[in-house]
DNA sequence: CTGAAAGCGCTTACAG
DNA sequence: CTGAAAGCGCTTACAG
């Protein structure tokens, strides 16, 4: 039974008496189908409008099987760069009269994330976007059984396409920057992820560092490999003991700006100067890069989060087949800001 | 009809023709409703679950009236304090199996933002929750057609309970912690909105400043109320245009952290010394907050968002009415870190 | 071009 | 405790 809270909203029964037609005639009508009369359509149309009539999307999605709204599952939502994408995801996705309901799976102790069920989907979206997000083989066979179509946002879902970066091209990007400044002892942050949520990321990132660092003849040693929680505040208190250990790198390298940004302040806190003593580059171009004066290499989110939108939308409302092959690598650039300089001679 | 790109879900009929029951007690069954025996219940339940059955949402919907959706609707996404507020609520409804529809009413240009019409709420969301967002009476209106419970984080919304904190204290905790320091030439930045989606809390907080400066017998001047969009890198720019203007303030209160990153970074370019030429205080206590060494007063959001979703609950599940009256106010508190000190001696 | 009717998959009085 | 049936409000073949 309807709520009663509810005032009385008109239904589509009520447009058809209202213009003297059948319901489906109002249905056809409404939605554009070909095979009704200019005339009929116009009125139908002035009918539903004099009433306020807004068709039941509960009981459109059941006649249908089709909800219009997309699901966006993001492993943290309080970190810039999925904030950023949800917000991205939500506006292409509204253009095209979709909504987003959203899944935050990031737990309460940053060790485990919910994992989603049918349950959370069934008859619930007609899509998912991942946002950089390793799905386990239960989650990848419940959307095959389910049906339901899905696009990847960096970390690859298998069966479905992804849009992301090259995170190999960025990182050297971030290096030949500092190679070309003059740099040779750097230092890496943000090697290894802490939890489930970044698996490819962080280990396409750092396997890029170590790489092209060696093709060019540098050797970095293990101890400026430095693991850390891709946090501000985590990767202060790496940087800070490995500042405080000796030997200095002269430049840094960080998996993201907001690593960056604890790397920027630990340097800070030892009385370094930046980049007079320590060059520190970033990924991402987090809004508040700019203020920091921090380099980076800027990755486009908002198209990320468009282009991903834009595939699931050409499946959900074109009806095309979605290609899994499909790989859209969204170019970066570096950014250069005041967070580094050519190392201070000796 | 449905679609068939789905593979077959089972539906509450097989459950009824497995169990050799009917669907009426099928349903009652697995709701948990009473008037079932207990060796039906079970079987009933072994049923389902060996048909890995999942009630469909949509069906459920229609036939009850509830979605079990929730619509949150945020100004903006990318800010900390939004994200934050959302990733709460979001985990507070998913533990009562509710989920949340989002709106990001920013707009591409920051300058207007989507209005909320029946064709965004109409049996697609059970309540709404607002996040420091002053609505319109059209809106409201459409609430109060729809039958809708809304629930407001911030800013007010007419009509609806709010969860908030006490910008006015918060502003006095700020400026008590600058005054005991011995400071008496102060700044104010982030006074007017630049749109139309903070009303409310930017004006609370300026008044504060104003007020309580006041009542020590202190005057602020005029030049020193810098209006500021609530960005760090506008506060950055107006920031930076105070500092090089002639006479400096020796405190600065940042309407929010981002604001007081922006203005921390403006000091540093003219290589002021924070805290030795220039305090400044935030509010929000924002991820990045500790790892700038800002002082700040932090407010709980978690708490704000959970608060807000249990009140919505409380209406949408135990079917308790919504007191518009309720004004819930979670405390903030002050956080001293190395932004702050005494003003030099000169 | 239009209508009558079945169907989407549940919930909920109403009987018993 | 359980079932038959109506109803939620649409969409979609099928006829005409």
């Amino acid at each position: 039974m309807s709520e009663d809270r509810h005032s009385r909203m008109s239904t589509i029964t009520d447009v058809a008496r209202e213009a003297g037609v059948s319901v489906a005639t109002v249905s056809r009508a409404l939605r554009g189908l070909d095979r009704v009369s200019p005339q009929t359509r116009d009125r139908v149309v002035q009918v539903a409008r004099d009433l306020d009539y807004v068709a039941s999307p509960t009981a459109t999605s059941l006649a249908s099987g089709r909800t219009q709204v997309v699901g966006v599952v993001a492993p943290f939502l309080t970190r810039w760069f999925f904030a950023a994408l949800v917000s991205a995801i939500e506006k292409t996705l509204r253009r095209h009269a979709h909504h987003v309901l959203l899944f935050d799976l990031e737990d309460d102790s940053y060790t485990s994330r919910l994992i989603l069920t049918q349950n959370h989907l069934w008859r619930r979206v007609d899509g998912l976007i991942t946002l950089n997000l390793p799905m386990t083989t239960g989650e990848i066979d419940l959307l095959e059984r389910l049906g339901l179509p899905a696009v990847a946002i960096g970390t690859p879902v298998p069966g479905s396409p992804t849009v992301r970066i090259d995170d190999a091209v960025t990182v050297v990007t971030a290096v030949d920057h500092l190679l070309g400044l003059g740099h040779r002892d750097f230092a890496y942050i943000g090697a290894v992820p802490d939890n489930a949520a970044h698996i490819l990321t962080p280990q396409a990132r750092r396997g890029a560092f170590h790489d092209t660092l060696a093709a060019h003849g540098i050797r970095v040693r293990d101890e400026w490999i430095i693991a850390s929680d891709w946090t501000a505040d985590a990767a202060y208190a790496e940087t800070r003991a490995l500042l405080e250990s000796g030997a200095r790198p002269t430049a840094i390298v960080a998996a993201s700006d907001e690593i960056a940004f604890g790397a920027m302040a630990a340097a800070r806190a030892l009385g370094l100067d930046i980049p007079g003593d320590l060059s520190i580059v970033g990924v991402d171009d987090h809004t508040l890069a700019s203020v920091m004066g921090l380099t980076t290499v800027r990755q486009d989110v908002q198209a990320q989060g468009a282009a991903a939108a834009e595939l699931l939308l050409d499946t959900l409302i074109a009806g095309h087949r979605l290609d899994p092959g499909v790989d859209r690598i969204i170019p970066t650039e570096l950014v250069v800001r005041s967070s580094t300089a050519p190392p201070r001679l000796l």
